[in-house]
DNA sequence: CTAGATATTGAGTGCGCCCTCAAGATATGC
DNA sequence: GCATATCTTGAGGGCGCACTCAATATCTAG
């Protein structure tokens, strides 16, 4: 959680400035925020941004994966205590788009918008992970279609990243993506109640 | 087709190296192509694109909406010439990807990026009237359901535009589109041949 | 208290693009 | 051929943002 000591106590408050900054601005404006908007929230110079987080990769790694695991956490645990393996999915597949509508942070975390970001990364490809494990058991209980892989699922994800990012999607997106979903069940599947 | 006469001769001769430039330079980079880009390639300098032509908008509409028009024009052609309102829907949704998935400038056009360019708004409202419509008789047909409205199919070329013009889409984003579009149809329908 | 190591600062530079305008070049009517 | 209305030109200003660095301020150990 801290930097690696050896900082004056004021160039260390600082740090912390910009973290707590960080993630205000983020949260707000997505991981594309100018760093001057973050320096400015921390009531600190664009120099001394420079001087103590580097780059913006190193700032979002600073800051955005302790609250994305958190996240990750709390949702893959909800989504593991779902009964079946339709249920589960579908558990993980609101949960996701849900992180996603909430925060443009989030989003542009789970699109990736930032590969040099590794920790975020990471922490994405932990989710990733979860959700081809879902489709598979999904798949071996026969009640996901073979055709609908985990790559369908994070397309489907990143579609709703994207289209809800852009101000000029049309109406309709939400429901072609629903409908995406609703397809790839089996016959002989049960939705959750 | 031609300019409001009164200019130069030169000047007139520059207006057109300012078209044809922009149709290449459009069709290779998309509609928001550096307009310096499209001076070079006129042989031109960036004032005199200026006084020629004004603006980016001015430029698309007295350059994109024939070419678009044409295609559609031609797609229209062969939507209406399928046999049953299924056929004809179906071809219109291929027929509108290939076009979107052609050109840059195409798909530019069909998401609405400029909607000041009026010209070429037109041109996109025509063909998604046709859009609107085929849905419609498809309705009354019974071969598509009910909850696949107009502005389902708008949105389905929206994200495929979309993930076509973003190359961090991930692979999966074509299939999760067809079924989509696969789920749409009723029981009773039949798929053209 | 002070020297000197450590931090902060913000004006400045760069970049890519948009757009303008005064100075110079060119066409055209007479 | 010449006068002049019409065009072209490209350097320059603006904008938003990233990123740097010499000058200045602040800590802290002794």
């Amino acid at each position: 959680m801290n930097q690696p000591r050896g900082l004056r106590r004021d160039a260390q408050a600082n740090v912390e400035k910009l973290h707590s900054a960080a993630l205000t601005v983020f949260s707000k404006t997505g991981l594309s925020a100018p760093l001057e908007d973050i320096a400015r929230e921390a009531g600190v110079s664009i120099g001394t941004l420079y001087n103590r987080v580097g780059s913006r990769e190193g700032l979002i790694d600073a800051v955005v994966p302790a609250v994305m695991g958190e996240k990750l956490k709390a949702l893959t645990e909800r989504t593991l205590a779902e009964q079946t393996p339709r249920a589960k999915l579908e558990r993980f597949i609101s949960e996701m788009i849900d992180l996603q509508l909430s925060d443009p942070a989030m989003n542009d975390a789970m699109l990736r918008r930032f590969p040099d970001a590794t920790a975020l990364i990471n922490a994405c490809d932990r989710s990733t992970a979860l959700g081809h494990e879902l489709v598979e058991n999904a798949h071996d209980a026969g009640v996901l279609s073979h055709d609908f892989t985990g790559e369908d699922l994070m397309a489907v994800l990143w579609m709703v990243g994207t289209a809800s990012r852009d101000r000029t999607a049309p109406a309709g997106w939400r429901r072609v993506v629903d409908r995406s979903i609703a397809a790839a069940w089996t016959e002989s599947s049960q939705p959750a109640l």
